[in-house]
DNA sequence: CGTCTTTGACCAGCGC
DNA sequence: GCGCTGGTCAAAGACG
């Protein structure tokens, strides 16, 4: 976020300034004093300050709807102050000045003549109204100029109250956006996957082959296939919680944690996560960071609650027990939680870098392995509900099992945009889709979700429910011909956080994937500044911009079968780091001993952390 | 000195 | 009810 920074103050300098009122008021002396030449400029640009369109603005404001006082008002004054200092000053070049204004523009000589009102008021107010009686004749438009220079820092200081208010929601819109994006991001996949698969189906049974070219009528062919095929149909027809939900409850509640999560969890979350659930989004809040950690509990129900705030709209109603409309988060949050992704890929780092900063929390002993089970949780932004576990696969030590859950709650840099969108994808779609029709045995490998992860392989992806969260496992290491990789497994080498490096090496990737990286590359970057930044309406625009453009992408990416072998090969890519020296990780975990084969593995393994 | 890792302890869920 | 297991916490130590 250091890097945010300078760009906050690039563009944040009107709410930065506006933020603080004392600034402001100097700089609007500031501006009585060289009025003359802050005023065209501050016309010109609206952020050289927002005191002087502000400032403008009110006497525009005043000229407008008070037009014939003003014009009085200005007559007058113009009459007094400018026939007056005529005579002090005795100004040419002021007077040509004048002239220029008012054969250029009748409101712009108002603005100039305003200004240099407000100049020559300032002066007499300092000098000439010491007391002299003549400061009796202009004491009542001075004192009248005075007063109304109170109401007008008055004014400011409320519009500058306003504005940080305003700042302050845009911040938290900023977030909602980034989250939403996420989660558009994965339902593109999630259509993707669907309308592939009816696309697989449709060459079986042709009479559906209409509902496929219209992705509107989807809902009601799916409806049919997924009946044809044994699954609900709610899955397909509303991706949302709801159908998790009820997924969860008409078919999944047979997983002994999902009911654990159904029965346990809501109730504590009712009431706990209403009241920060109703007043507003806190993704970021810190009251839910503390709550987190208060309790373990609290903290796992309340921090999904944060995290499925990215995924679902408060609108969406949510079905636990299919009774009480309770507000979508909970039972969605604990179930998003649960859902993991895990990723087996051969390591010899203790970690892959997946270019989130992990913090590591605990390290357990898990039965039928004899290599530990680090358990880290993303450090990136405070109360982020993001963990993943990671372990040495038994059989195979040289086998890193990474296991992600949980979504993140804040923009992510460029660099963990990849991981994060594949885990998020895969865990949306096993929510929303896949879940049930595993019922409580391993999805084959035809399922949708593998499918959608990875549609021209077979065996790389599969979904287990008989583990105790649902879970998909995308299995890197078994195929590496199915991934095409050139010989040397490309690097990555500054691959966190530097977008360039990441474009250098997606070139080894398939030209699209390569492309949505880049996309997500600049997106997420952009978000990354967003997110400290004082956003304007242009940024947002292009914010919105890039989100359509990266979600369009994501969506030609997932229909693109090349997709699987850019995904392997991306995430593969992100895992050899631990490999190579040169991969410089911004993962805390100890580095691997140097161990340079995968022969000795024991070896491999007392590098892991805890062995 | 601040941050991160380590590691023993604690807690909750589940099965018997 | 008890033990097992997974998951988390938090104090202490290590590290830069």
């Amino acid at each position: 976020m250091d890097k945010g920074w300078g760009l906050t103050l690039d563009s944040d300098s009107c709410g930065f300034l506006l933020n603080k009122p004392p600034t402001a008021a100097v700089k609007l002396d500031h501006n009585h004093n060289n009025n003359k030449r802050s005023s065209f400029f501050s016309g010109e640009r609206m952020f050289s300050g927002m005191e002087f369109p502000v400032k403008l603005g009110s006497r525009e404001e005043q000229t407008a709807s008070q037009p014939s006082n003003d014009n009085d008002r200005m007559v007058v004054d113009e009459v007094d102050f400018f026939s007056d200092r005529k005579n002090k000053l005795k100004s040419n070049s002021t007077d040509d000045h004048h002239q220029d204004s008012r054969s250029n523009d009748a409101m712009s000589v108002k603005k100039e003549n305003w200004t240099r009102l407000d100049v020559n008021t300032g002066l007499h107010l300092v000098t000439a109204n010491t007391g002299s009686d003549q400061s009796m004749v202009d004491d009542g438009t001075s004192s009248d100029r005075a007063d109304d220079k109170r109401a007008k820092n008055h004014e400011l200081a409320q519009l500058q109250v306003e504005l940080q208010r305003m700042n302050a929601e845009n911040q938290r819109l900023k977030e909602m956006l980034g989250q939403v994006t996420n989660n558009y991001s994965a339902l593109q996949m999630h259509l993707a996957a669907v309308v592939q698969q009816q696309h697989n189906h449709t060459t079986a049974a042709p009479a559906d082959q209409s509902s496929q070219l219209h992705h509107d009528q989807n809902a009601e062919a799916k409806a049919d296939q997924g009946k044809k095929q044994g699954l609900v149909p709610r899955q397909f027809l509303n991706l949302g919680p709801r159908a998790t939900a009820e997924a969860t409850d008409d078919q999944v509640s047979n997983s002994s944690s999902e009911a654990r999560t159904g029965s346990a969890s809501p109730p504590q979350n009712i009431s706990e996560v209403a009241s920060p659930k109703n007043g507003q989004i806190g993704p970021l809040d810190p009251a839910n960071s503390n709550t987190f950690r208060d309790g373990k509990r609290v903290g796992r129900d309340e921090s999904p609650e944060s995290e499925s705030e990215g995924w679902v709209p408060d609108k969406v109603p949510k079905l636990n027990n299919s009774a009480a409309p309770k507000p979508i988060d909970q039972s969605t949050e604990a179930t998003m939680r649960k859902a993991r992704v895990s990723v087996r890929a051969r390591s010899e780092a203790s970690m892959i870098t997946d270019g989130c900063q992990w913090r590591k929390y605990g390290q357990k002993m898990a039965k039928g392995n004899p290599c530990p089970r680090a358990y880290y949780r993303c450090t990136m932004a405070v109360g982020c509900p993001v963990r993943k576990q990671v372990q040495r696969c038994a059989e195979d030590r040289t086998i890193l099992i990474t296991t992600y859950e949980g979504n993140h709650n804040h923009p992510l840099p460029p660099a963990a945009m990849a991981m994060a969108s594949t885990t998020t994808a895969a865990a949306s779609m096993l929510l929303s889709g896949s879940m049930s029709s595993a019922d409580g045995m391993n999805m084959n490998p035809n399922n949708l979700l593998a499918r959608a992860i990875l549609p021209c392989s077979s065996s790389v992806a599969t979904i287990s429910a008989s583990a105790p969260f649902p879970t998909v496992t995308l299995d890197l290491t078994t195929s590496p011909s199915q991934v095409q990789r050139p010989n040397t497994p490309f690097q990555v080498p500054n691959f966190p956080g530097q977008p360039p490096s990441f474009g250098a090496a997606s070139h080894q990737l398939p030209q699209v994937f390569g492309q949505a990286l880049y996309n997500q590359s600049k997106f997420s970057g952009l978000q990354l500044s967003q997110d400290t930044m004082g956003s304007t309406s242009s940024q947002q625009q292009m914010q919105q911009t890039q989100s359509s453009s990266f979600a369009d992408t994501v969506s030609a990416i997932t229909a693109d079968p090349s997709f699987t072998a850019a995904l392997a090969a991306a995430i593969t890519s992100i895992i050899g780091g631990g490999a190579h020296p040169s991969n410089t990780t911004t993962n805390s975990a100890s580095p691997m001993s140097n161990n340079s084969s995968g022969a000795n593995n024991n070896n491999k393994i007392s590098g892991f952390p805890g062995n």
